[in-house]
DNA sequence: TAATAATGTTAGCAGCGTAAACATAGTATA
DNA sequence: TATACTATGTTTACGCTGCTAACATTATTA
């Protein structure tokens, strides 16, 4: 076995990634990430001053592979409306913050203070920049005013549809709730089309 | 000092509340708060069988503040609209989750299995109720589906604003986003009516 | 080739959640 | 009222955690 491992920064990062998706950031420990790559357990502080900067590393991939997800959903379309595209993206945000749920739940989790990462302010920033161009390509000549309305109540309201979609509701315990997301997980894309007024 | 203390377990769901809206639930540790109640580490045991019990605890009286906060914005309002009592309620919503803004992280984190805590459940879904009912007044007659979506609409929209707003967007490093979150922030009332199609 | 920087290891600290064994106080029953 | 029982506290201890300091090895550069 070999003293310098070449590549441990990346493994560790992917290794973080992994067990965060697999049991949440919170029940992730550097330890058993470092163990996971055969290195004693302070090795990670060679590449990464505290556990909360490995834990922005893998946000930062997160809000990266959301960028790309919206960003799939839109380009090379060639011939579908502008109207079906913004859909598809609002698909698109909802298949990711399901798929991806842990680490959805970390890139919004006030255990990263973002102000301290703004690399990781950078990438959240990539994710929104799809939605403006998107919402300026649907309504174009839209002022800066109704724009920005747009995009909040789009983004707002993805947020919480992932948060809703999420919740495993017990139909004894909450009819309400229960038949309301079985409606919407019936038909995401009508349920869309009309809240988002399109 | 005598040896029992007589009202412990009230005072550490006080201690917890008060440490969790203040250092954030991932900031507070059983033994801390044992020791603010002048007591031992492990007296807190004798109550709740782990820290998540307490931390559920503390949820639950969260979702009964926020259960509260929504019926007064609607309750012994003569002369206003229903319309107007909902705009209310969404405001209420907003008020809370920005206010109580670490409380209401825990009480959508994910640390607590809600599944685990049926009174926990009872008590969201009381909240819940708040915006059924208030909707079935806006609209009557309406059906089941219909009312499904809105009440999922709402709620979604109201969560995912909560996140936005409370976000510290620097201006420098995204302008959009910004001046985005600073329409919506400038009246809460106008953006709410329109989101929702009043 | 020698100095220096980068990247690994080992040992150890304080804090954490939790379990077990024990101590004391309050309550119910004989 | 004496005694058993239960509720609620304390002490001690275990294994895990994030992290620091001191040291070892390898890679780079002067």
């Amino acid at each position: 076995m070999k003293y310098h491992h070449g590549n441990l920064k990346e493994e560790l990062i992917l290794s973080a990634c992994r067990v965060c998706e697999l049991s949440g950031h919170d029940h992730m420990s550097l330890r058993s990430i470092a163990k996971e790559a055969n290195v004693s357990q302070t090795a990670p502080y060679r590449h990464f001053k505290t556990k909360e900067c490995l834990l922005a590393e893998v946000s930062k991939r997160g809000f990266e592979e959301l960028t790309e997800r919206l960003r799939l959903a839109i380009n090379n379309k060639d011939g579908v409306s502008t109207k079906d595209k913004f859909l598809e993206m609002g698909l698109a945000y909802l298949e990711f913050g399901l798929e991806k749920r842990k680490t959805y739940d970390l890139m919004h989790s006030p255990v990263i203070d973002k102000v301290e990462f703004p690399e990781l302010l950078d990438s959240a920033q990539g994710a929104f920049e799809e939605l403006v161009q998107i919402l300026k390509d649907l309504y174009p000549g839209i002022s800066e005013n109704s724009l920005g309305q747009k995009c909040i109540k789009f983004w707002a309201l993805m947020h919480g549809l992932v948060g809703l979609l999420d919740m495993k509701i017990d139909p004894e315990i909450d009819t309400n709730a229960a038949e309301a997301m079985s409606v919407v997980k019936k038909d995401y894309r009508s349920f869309l089309e009309e809240s988002l007024e399109l």
